[in-house]
Formats: structure tokens, C-alpha cells, sequence
DNA sequence: ATCTGTAATGTAATACTATATCAACCCGCA
DNA sequence: TGCGGGTTGATATAGTATTACATTACAGAT
């Protein structure tokens, strides 16, 4: 069990219904789910935090997967371009998706404290976002949005720490 | 006379606008306001676009203001910490801010076809992003808020393309 | 069963982006 | 005059990502 959303959770069962639910959606597509996609999905999985593609790579590299980068960054960019996982643009790291196999545009909250990630969606169409590009005639096609910030637990432990002086935060 | 907003407009205006406002701002805020710092903003200021801040650096060296990376780095860094100018992350890539001196949480657009950045701004603690970090718990700090898609000139001219069979795209 | 074209992988080299470190300098000020 | 903070110079290195090309695996056609 470790965190996801903020809340803990079944960590075994998650990684395996993401892997089905890969699994499924690339028969469907006809997209080769081959072992070393399959296996960087896992690692992404298994962490609930985005991972750099040379920590990936390192993985991937002690287990005679292949030791160089673009075997990693071909992975990724498969995992990517087709929404089974996210680059967080801020931290220059990849991250599971949390919602596999629909179409969507997701915002991450990452928590400066422990560095946990958290995937939320919006809907794109609506909000400040669209309206202002609508104004300027800017027909938008992605979008990226990362919040910065604190999670609930860290906030929580932090306001604990400063309520007991003499503990250095 | 290039674009900014999506419309043209002064840029000689605009650039010593920015320069002056910065000039005041690091006057009022005791900050130093050093060739290297003025020289990368006006860099900046020239192009309404995105620099590398190797592309920075090249014109710095150029001009015998530094040839090392720290140069750049160090000049972008107060830049941006201070407001004058911002990093898309999406590009790892430089652009002066078009309001300095507000404290403010901005928006951009980036063209896929033109590469124009246009900076907007947005009202943090409102919209989707606000009500889906109350909702989890999460406290945000700061948010990177990055569109990509097609600026209504490169909109027009594909529609012009695609209207004229025979013109390749 | 073999051929063939496409997609995926292996491998080396390199490009691009960013930071760490430490010495030197400048300037305002006690 | 000497101290201290912030800025700069310079070297080295860390971290992230791509190009290029040879090779292999595989699905579908013959």
C-alpha cells in the first residue's frame, strides 16, 4: 500500500487492472504491447510518482532489458502517445496514467514536499483556459497543467512540526 | 512590427516599455539590475518567442558578456524569480513576461506551427484547477499552465492551403 | 513455407539542457 | 582598512534527449 490520489490504497491490485486494461487496449487498437513497453509500464506503475527515463533505464538496464537511452525513451514515447502514461514537463519525468484507455487532458498536482504526484482531469472545453483562448482566436490542441504545491499530508505533518517549536522542519 | 497577443503592434515601443518597467521594479526592490540582466531581457524582449538558453548564450558570447552556460543560467534565474520573465516548460525555452511588475499566474500559448508564445493571464484560486485541488486537499503554490495548438494566422493560412488543392501543406 | 514490408530493437555516438564548485571581484559600509 | 553580501568568471560535470544506422521480429500476402 502507498499513496495514490492522496489517499492509500491496493497498490498490488492497481498495477494489474492498469496492466489488463493496457493489455486490452492495445489488442484493440492493434498495437504491439511487447515486453519492454509492458515491463516500463510496471515500473511507472509501481511508483505513484513520476520517474526519470534514466531511472527507468536503469531498471530496465540491471534486468538485460537494454541499456540505452532510446530504448527507454522509445518505450515512453509509445506509453505516452498512446495515454497510458504522462511526461510531467516540470520535473522533465514520466508517470502512469491514472485513467488508461479514455481520451482525456490531465492536470497533476506535485507536492514540493515528497514529491508525489496526483492526477485529476478537467474538461478542456470549459473554464479560464478555453475562454481566454477562444478571445485571442488560439485553437488549442493540448494542454498542459501542473500544480505545484503541498499534499495533504505533507501540510499536515508541516503544521504538526510548527506546532512543537524546537523541531526543525 | 512583429506579433505579440496575436496582433501587430510597436515592438521597439514595446521592448523599451518593458525595459523601463524592469529599470523601476529592481530599482524599487533593491535588486541589481546588471548588463548581463538587462541584455538577456532585451534578448528576450526582441523576439516574441521562446529562447533556448543556449540560443541566449550564443548572442551573449557574441557580444563578449559571458560564454559559459552559468551566464545565461544564472541572468535567466533572476528573470524569472523576479518576474521579468518566464521558462515554458513545455519547450525548456525563455520568453519575457508581457506584464512585469503584477504578481501573476500566466498562461500560455504556444503556435505548433510558428512557434509564437503568447503569455495570458488567469485567476488562480478560481476555475477547474482551483476546485480539483479543494477537492483533493492539495495546496497549490504555483501552476504551469501550457497550451499547445494553432494561432489564428497559421489557422487562416492552412485553411487558404487546404482550400487550394495541389498546394502541398 | 517462404517472401516481403513494416514495426521494433540494439548500439554507438552525440546534442541539448542545467548545475556544482570555487576563486575573483566589486561595492557599500562599519 | 577590512568585512560581508552579492555578482561574475571559469572549469567541470551531471542530467535529459535525439540522431543514425544496423539488425531482428513479426503479420500478412503469395
Amino acid at each position: 500500500m502507498t499513496a495514490t490520489g492522496f489517499e492509500t490504497h491496493d497498490h498490488s491490485a492497481c498495477i494489474s487492472t492498469a496492466l489488463a486494461a493496457a493489455e486490452t487496449c492495445c489488442t484493440e487498437h492493434r498495437l504491439q504491447f511487447t515486453k519492454v513497453r509492458r515491463r516500463v509500464l510496471e515500473i511507472l506503475l509501481h511508483e505513484h510518482r513520476a520517474l526519470g527515463a534514466y531511472d527507468i533505464l536503469a531498471v530496465l538496464a540491471g534486468e538485460g532489458l537494454g541499456a540505452q537511452p532510446p530504448v527507454a525513451y522509445r518505450a515512453l514515447e509509445f506509453l505516452v502517445s498512446n495515454g497510458f502514461a504522462h511526461k510531467i514537463e516540470k520535473l522533465n519525468a514520466y508517470i502512469a496514467c491514472s485513467l488508461p484507455g479514455q481520451d482525456h487532458s490531465p492536470v497533476f498536482m506535485i507536492c514540493r514536499s515528497c514529491q508525489t504526484v496526483v492526477e485529476a482531469q478537467t474538461v478542456l472545453p470549459a473554464g479560464q483556459l478555453a475562454q481566454v483562448a477562444r478571445d485571442a482566436g488560439f485553437d488549442i490542441e493540448r494542454a498542459v497543467i501542473e500544480a505545484e504545491g503541498t499534499c495533504p499530508a505533507c501540510r499536515n505533518s508541516k503544521d504538526a512540526a510548527s506546532d512543537a517549536p524546537g523541531t526543525k522542519a
